[in-house]
DNA sequence: GGATCATGTCTCCCCATTCA
DNA sequence: TGAATGGGGAGACATGATCC
């Protein structure tokens, strides 16, 4: 069978080290390395160098096809456009194709023609987001689905790809295809998951500090909204004792209590305000050098998102909602991307491997509190777009967890960068990452429940918690959001408070 | 010594997403 | 539209530390 030629490819302006990772795969894959991984931060463009690899396999006759996989249709229509426009070449897996894209879900399924194709020709496979697929630590058993259908195409493709900016599992287990030595685990690393004491051995490493570095990412900031006056009133629901008042000086101690959970708080309407209010304000002062910027929500869940998309159109704001459950989701999402439009709010469409290089601010109110979560949502506005777009902002919620993820960010950056600042309220001058027009932080303050007195109330071991929506008085949350915590990369490696 | 709190583990449930 | 899959969180339970 004769195979379409492979067009020339255009002139490809590769950053550095899309070069060097391209070069070392070329050096490396051969028979007795068949697997490369590339671990480079989310957005610094590990499709683009993938594709061009890839390209440069089928032009050396090394290959002949090309399998993407990726965790999602929006992720895969990407690579498929990036793999066309570089190589020339249909990657559709229709006829004529040399190559398709498609989704872990359905690997299982298109299995036997996929080891049929490789069993005729010589196919690299490019597994995308491969912290997807799983297996036991130190041995290829005990591998989830995925994982399963990956070993055994392994057997009959000729090269893989592992791209990844999270090349890690939340359960602990190991990804298949790759290589791990076991670690020498120290005293401090002992709390560590035991998973960890084996090391992922990655072949090419491309972090977030050299990407900011090299200006291929922004310079995170990421904001960690909390308040040190929160005042919880715990109402017996059937009012045989007196109500009972507790305060808190911040957020983590609040979610220390019994009856208050971390899920509860960002659908509160106070917190969830103060954090998307952040964000609109830092969008609007970014649209105005830049008009197509944009932000990213992520929700909880689906009505979560309902509930912020009508919050932020109830703030005259421009808002593209994006669920799995809404008609033409990847319709929406496109024409987000090719538009100016402001918000876009997600659950869990956009938050990995998603390229929308216009967005720059991003509250984060997802339930979810992995640091590889945590660290895939970042990424989804950190890709830079041109010269001037060099810094982005992420809104959290200060929860003890999602403030660990931030300090270890801000790790992985020089210490010469590392100085705490305390501004306090008086400083007339702009805080950093505020330009040089707009105010220090807002000091209204905000009541969480001030007269909305809960009609439902949820019991939990006998205390009752209010909920914003509710009416009639039985228990009640009230605070003032006097007390910002800023965190940022740039002025400091730990919490600067903010006294306002 | 009892009450309370913190922590870790396990199981079950819920959710988002995709596919047939 | 229901099933499959991965994933996270809540709750139950046990254990140990701390407080009064």
């Amino acid at each position: 069978m004769k195979l379409p030629d492979i067009q020339s490819s255009p002139h490809l302006p590769l950053r550095d080290w899309q070069q060097r990772c391209l070069t070392q795969a070329l050096q490396q894959l051969s028979p007795f390395q068949p697997h490369f991984l590339c671990q480079a931060t989310p957005g610094a463009g590990k499709m683009l160098m993938a594709a061009v690899l890839a390209h440069q396999l089928l032009e050396r006759g090394d290959v002949d096809f090309v399998l993407y996989l990726g965790p999602s249709k929006e992720v895969i229509s990407r690579a498929e456009q990036t793999l066309a426009e570089v190589t020339g070449l249909m990657m559709n897996g229709k006829l004529g194709a040399r190559g398709g894209c498609y989704t872990y879900q359905s690997l299982w399924s298109r299995l036997p023609v996929f080891q049929q194709l490789g069993a005729q020709y010589r196919v690299l496979l490019i597994w995308d987001e491969s912290h997807h697929a799983g297996r036991l630590p130190g041995t290829q058993k005990g591998a989830n689905v995925w994982g399963q259908a990956l070993l055994i195409l392994e057997r009959c493709v000729t090269y893989t790809l592992a791209l990844s900016g999270t090349p890690w599992r939340t359960d602990g287990k190991c990804l298949p295809l790759l290589r791990y030595l076991d670690a020498q685990v120290s005293v401090d690393d002992e709390e560590d998951d035991s998973a960890l004491k084996q090391r992922l051995v990655p072949d090419f490493v491309y972090t977030l500090q050299e990407a900011v570095r090299d200006g291929v990412c922004r310079t995170p900031y990421i904001w960690l909204i909390d308040n040190s006056h929160i005042q919880l009133t715990m109402t017996h629901a059937k009012g045989k004792k007196p109500p009972k008042q507790k305060r808190f000086s911040s957020i983590p101690h609040l979610l220390r209590h019994p009856g208050i959970g971390y899920a509860d708080l960002l659908r509160h309407e106070a917190p969830m305000a103060r954090v998307l209010t952040q964000g609109v304000a830092k969008l609007a002062a970014l649209r105005q050098a830049q008009t197509s910027a944009g932000g990213l929500v992520v929700a909880s869940d689906i009505e979560h998102a309902e509930e912020i998309a009508e919050w932020l159109k109830g703030q005259g704001e421009d808002v593209c909602l994006v669920t799995s459950q809404t008609p033409n989701a990847h319709a929406k999402l496109q024409a987000f991307r090719e538009s100016s439009q402001a918000w876009v709010v997600a659950v869990g469409m956009i938050s990995e491997g998603v390229d929308i290089p216009r967005l720059r601010v991003c509250c984060y109110l997802s339930r979810i509190r992995t640091e590889q979560y945590f660290r895939q949502v970042l990424g989804r506005i950190i890709r830079r777009m041109g010269l001037h777009d060099d810094d982005c902002y992420l809104f959290v919620v200060n929860e003890s967890l999602l403030c660990r993820y931030a300090e270890r960010i801000a790790d992985d950056f020089p210490d010469d960068n590392a100085v705490v600042r305390v501004i306090p309220l008086e400083v007339a001058s702009p805080m950093p990452g505020y330009g040089n027009t707009s105010p220090v932080m807002p000091l209204d303050s905000v009541t969480l429940v001030e007269e909305a007195i809960p009609a439902s109330v949820t019991e939990v071991a006998g205390i009752a918690f209010g909920t914003s929506t509710a009416t009639t008085a039985t228990s009640t949350v009230s605070s003032q959001w006097e007390h910002d915590v800023a965190y940022s990369q740039r002025f400091s490696k730990h919490l600067a408070t903010l006294e306002l």
